[in-house]
DNA sequence: CCGCCGATCTTT
DNA sequence: AAGATCGGCGGG
């Protein structure tokens, strides 16, 4: 595993508007693989348009209501998975979704995951993308990252970005579902973002 | 580099 | 019927 302080419950306890932000530039882990994390999304529970768990806990939902730390791993346009940190306290469902990344560590591995890549670039560069390049699919879902079940966790290796990083809307949400809401954040011009800002 | 479209299936 | 997406294709 790549070398670094894995984070602790209450670095995801706070509300993932402040953890999304704070996630820049650390690293996503699983085994040998590491991504050092360049784009994310908060969502915001019951109160945000945009969450899927905006309409209550159901069975898809329940992880986001339950500690932080845990990964929320959905299905996305029939095809992708994508995975969330869950954030905040217990019951508020806030989740932080990782967007892209940076290959860090385990290179080989990453690149005989992502067959399609054709450049590094896109490696982990959006969210399935990114699940894909760790290998990280609906079997994950719920996994503890406090305690790097399944070798899976976020740390820090110290590294911090020297730009402030920028924020814009969420990407795909449509006008209904919060689509005004400034709750992105990457590091501008980093070239494993994945999409342009709005 | 950009825009369009099809794939594929869960949730509403 | 839409959705927290991706990759291939065509055009500029």
């Amino acid at each position: 595993m790549a070398r670094g302080r894995r984070l602790g419950r209450s670095f995801f306890a706070r509300d993932p508007r402040v953890v999304a932000p704070d996630l820049l530039g650390m690293l996503v882990r699983h085994d040998d693989r590491a991504l050092r994390l360049v784009e994310v999304e908060a969502y915001c529970g019951v109160d945000d348009p945009g969450s899927h768990a905006h309409r209550g806990p159901t069975p898809r939902t329940e992880v986001m209501f339950g500690p932080p730390g845990h990964l929320y791993v959905y299905f996305s346009y029939g095809m992708h998975w994508c995975a969330n940190v869950v954030c905040g306290p217990v019951g508020r469902a806030g989740a932080v979704l990782l967007r892209a990344g940076e290959p860090v560590a385990g290179l080989d591995a990453i690149r005989a995951a992502r067959p399609a890549a054709r450049r590094d670039r896109d490696l982990a560069s959006g969210p399935a993308r990114l699940c894909q390049a760790l290998g990280i699919d609906g079997g994950f879902g719920g996994i503890d990252l406090v305690r790097a079940e399944r070798g899976i966790d976020l740390a820090t290796d110290g590294w911090a970005p020297d730009v402030a990083p920028a924020t814009s809307v969420r990407v795909g949400l449509s006008p209904a579902r919060g689509a005004d809401l400034p709750w992105r954040w990457y590091l501008p011009g980093h070239p494993h973002v994945s999409a342009r800002p709005r």
